[in-house]
DNA sequence: GGCTGCGAGACTCG
DNA sequence: TCACGAGTCTCGCAGCC
């Protein structure tokens, strides 16, 4: 039976009477953005029982969230949601933050179980729970808040989340996944949860100033490539901001750039699907020299900057001047986290040929600094682990250049271990000396061999003959020979059991009759470590800080290999230490991890 | 004629 | 056939009112 809840007597007059030490939990409110967040209702269900509380125009709202918050504290031992950093958001929006660590999200357990497949509760429950017919929130809505439609529709998250908590738990300790669940993801919950309360603080000033700059630049260059076209146009200025705007009835899209680089008597080989040339920077930087191409090029730039990044980002601050990104824990197949409105895992760099500093919007607060701690080379160390090849470990440990040692394979520059440490008197000059072999051993061979490339893609890519490229990768794995043997066993895995595993036991499947799996399969030992070794690391680093409150210590950001903090001046050193600490022993491995610590006040300025 | 949804192609990041 | 993993923008077309 659901029970309908709406005064205190009654909630307390529930709970009193039955036993909630553990218990599905799940909030209902309207979407909107961080400060306009408020719950709804909420639903709890311990296996038996069920109530839906109904805060919607509750005279008794305070006393009754009050009454949840007491609840939260001292009675729920245990508890069971479906996203849980959302309803962990939403409850911290409401006061209640002394929530029991013992938590357990039904979507990332699902995320460890079945990774291909999709992780909404609705689905879930018709997949596992046999469910026939669902209401969507519209539907049940129109009956009213506190009509039996409404209250079964609130009710069944609950009941459905504790349901498919019961499956999963089984699940995952038949799939060996139980420990990366309890002891990785379910604490790393709550970080997701800083990061979406937190967010990053915003310079209106800068970014104001950083358009105006970018959209003047865009303006002249979309006038020259109107000139050199010989397209029409007329100016037109803005009657309230007085930007002078271009008006044509000549579009730019894609097919007309190709249409206008035929015109100009160029060709690329590089096509669409559709046979038409090609208008990405692929063919851009092939017709290099052409005046309407170069423009173009730059123009593509500026253009992605400012209708992606600077102009998308105000609607998306909130009203203390923060921008709270969404983060998705369950949205990749290899396990590493997205990032959406806006993804700030793609915040873009200041690119070499023009001025404009995206990420020098971003700042810390008055008194505070921020500070960016990124794993140096991470994906290499770990293949190096990952492989465990002798020589990749052993340049490691002695801190030898990784990229410039397989461009010294190579290439045969016949450098000795001892000129390729970065310690050494001569490293620097021969970094530069050989600047273009180390380039070619980094992201010709090193990086492209962690994706599991042909020599097909070495030669697209470095523009030598596919023989070549076919012997640069044969002296690789001749230097690294643990590297071949890694490959070739998880290619075998892969073949007899169709998945894979990483080290921290979380598993891809994939289908060894496609040729991309093999690749795919062993770029996932790598990449899907990495997201669990950055899991571990926020993990311990939240539990250390915790110990300093009077640090103010904020994560702000994860982008992959990398955390951000804010921190009080007064204490940057001594947290930044603590934290470049914690990260490099995330996990106990045969190799150290190194990290890479920047300060600054703005995000450009700690990168 | 104008609106909406969708896929392609392009770009951003690690 | 040909390099791993993501998200978001604009364009151009199909379908609808």
């Amino acid at each position: 039976m659901n029970h309908l809840l709406v005064s205190l007597a009654d909630v307390r007059d529930f709970f009193d009477k039955r036993d909630f030490r553990v218990c599905a939990f799940d909030t209902e409110t309207t979407a909107l953005n961080y400060h306009e967040l408020r719950m709804m209702g909420c639903s709890f269900h311990n296996g038996e029982s069920t109530c839906y509380i109904n805060l919607r125009g509750n005279k008794e709202r305070d006393s009754i969230v009050a009454y949840l918050k007491h609840l939260f504290a001292y009675t729920i031992k245990s508890l069971v949601m479906h996203n849980a950093p959302f309803d962990l958001k939403v409850l911290h929006k409401e006061g209640i933050t002394d929530v029991t660590p013992s938590i357990f999200c039904t979507m990332t357990a699902h995320h460890l179980i079945d990774e291909n497949s999709s992780h909404g509760l609705k689905g879930l429950a018709l997949r596992y729970l046999k469910v026939d017919s669902i209401r969507t929130f519209a539907e049940a809505s129109k009956y009213g808040f506190d009509s039996p439609e409404f209250i079964e529709y609130a009710c069944n998250d609950a009941i459905w989340t504790w349901q498919l908590h019961k499956i999963f738990n089984k699940k995952m300790f038949e799939l060996e996944v139980n420990r990366l669940f309890f002891e990785v993801e379910m604490p790393f919950q709550f970080t997701i949860m800083d990061l979406e309360i937190n967010g990053v603080q915003v310079n209106l000033d800068k970014l104001e100033e950083l358009r105006i700059a970018a959209s003047a630049k865009r303006f002249e260059l979309k006038r020259k490539l109107y000139d050199i076209a010989g397209l029409g146009y007329t100016l037109q200025a803005d009657m309230f901001t007085g930007e002078v705007e271009m008006v044509s009835k000549h579009k730019l899209g894609n097919q007309q750039r190709a249409k206008i680089i035929k015109s100009r008597g160029l060709d690329s080989p590089y096509k669409t699907d559709g046979g038409e040339i090609s208008v990405g920077k692929e063919t851009l930087i092939h017709l290099k020299g052409d005046e309407f191409v170069d423009t173009l090029f730059l123009y593509n730039i500026v253009d992605k900057l400012l209708s992606s990044f600077v102009e998308k980002i105000p609607n998306m601050i909130d009203s203390d001047g923060r921008v709270r990104a969404s983060y998705n824990n369950t949205g990749t197949v290899t396990g590493r986290l997205s990032s959406s409105d806006p993804n700030m895992q793609q915040n873009p760099k200041v690119n070499p040929v023009l001025p404009f500093d995206f990420k020098g919007i971003f700042e810390a607060p008055e008194g505070k600094s921020i500070v960016s701690a990124d794993y140096a080379g991470q994906e290499l160390r770990l293949l190096a682990i990952v492989s465990g090849d002798e020589t990749l470990i052993d340049a490691f440990k002695q801190n030898l250049d990784p990229h410039l040692m397989t461009g010294n394979a190579v290439f045969g520059l016949g450098l000795t271990k001892d000129q390729m440490k970065r310690t050494s008197p001569e490293y620097h000059d021969l970094k530069e000396k050989y600047d273009h072999e180390r380039h070619i051993g980094k992201n010709g061979y090193n990086f492209p061999i962690i994706y599991g490339t042909t020599s097909y893609g070495i030669s697209k890519n470095t523009g030598v003959s596919e023989d070549e490229a076919q012997a640069g990768i044969d002296k690789f794995f001749n230097t690294y020979p643990g590297v071949r043997v890694a490959i070739n066993k998880c290619t075998n895995f892969l073949k007899k059991c169709w998945h894979v595993r990483s080290l921290t036991r979380r598993r891809r499947r994939l289908d060894p009759n496609e040729k991309k799996s093999f690749r795919q399969a062993f770029n996932f030992l790598i990449q899907g470590l990495a997201s669990d070794m950055i899991r571990r690391a926020c993990n311990l680093v939240r539990e250390e800080l915790s110990r300093y409150p009077e640090w103010e210590a904020k994560i702000i950001m994860i982008v992959h290999d990398e955390i951000v903090y804010e921190i009080k001046n007064e204490y940057v050193e001594i947290a930044s230490e603590k934290i470049k600490g914690i990260m490099e022993h995330a996990m106990d491995l045969p190799l150290d991890m190194e990290v890479e610590i920047g300060i600054g006040k703005t995000y450009s300025e700690a990168k």
